[in-house]
DNA sequence: TGGTTATATAAGTATCGGCTGATATAAGTG
DNA sequence: CACTTATATCAGCCGATACTTATATAACCA
């Protein structure tokens, strides 16, 4: 699953955007998220996964329970493709601290490119 | 259709790369497209309708043809989401640049809101 | 004007992703 | 141990959405 399709849904994007907050169970994201959407443990559950799946998070054991945490790698991805594009709204001098900040990777002014062997 | 599933295609993100370089008409678009990924016309067509539909394009008549080029509403939108997250992974001069060169909004460091209205 | 080119829309179909309910697994607790 | 709590998985259903073919619309050209 790309990461564009994960980010897709909004019950995952809910979950990262509680997640920035600091880690949470399994549990303590299923209350606000089931009582928000109205959708069941096993529902939520299944973002879980897929967020975990595709790097947007990570996990860790705590007893029974299972500490979530945001991965930045699933987001950085996405952040990436973006940077191609940042030159069309974002002034020069944000484009140039972000390059500057970022180790001088990817000097190009192009298009980022993405992998399209599938499909 | 949320900024997120419209960028979760990736015929609407090639789409987006090729417009990256410049205006193109809706003819040379699907020639690329229809090329790279086996698909219609029409669908390539109705790839289009849905990134004009959401801010992602523009479109601009000429004769018979229709030039396509990148609006950045669009793009911006998923941008400013990404905002805050980025201090997971950006070093903190990257995230300082950024906000200044974006004129100080959104000062908190805390993570973005969305409308959860629906669903 | 009639024919061609450029693009969009419509209607129908099929695939895919998200949901539910049932159940499995594993860790706490008395 | 038996019971409960915490979380994950499974199977099946259903609706959204990305295709297809056929057709509409409109500009260009001889």
């Amino acid at each position: 699953m790309h990461a564009f399709d994960v980010l897709g849904d909004p019950v995952r994007r809910r979950i990262l955007e509680l997640l920035a907050r600091g880690e949470r169970t399994a549990g303590g994201i299923g209350e606000v998220i089931q009582e928000e959407f109205g959708i069941s443990q096993p529902a939520v559950s299944q973002h879980l996964r897929v967020l975990r799946d595709n790097g947007f998070t990570t996990v860790r054991p705590d007893g029974a329970r299972r500490l979530y945490a945001v991965d930045p790698r699933g987001l950085r991805e996405v952040d990436e493709w973006l940077a191609g594009f940042r030159r069309f709204w974002a002034p020069k001098l944000d484009a140039l601290a972000t390059e500057l900040a970022r180790g001088r990777r990817a000097r190009r002014a192009q298009p980022p490119t993405e992998d399209r062997s599938t499909r």
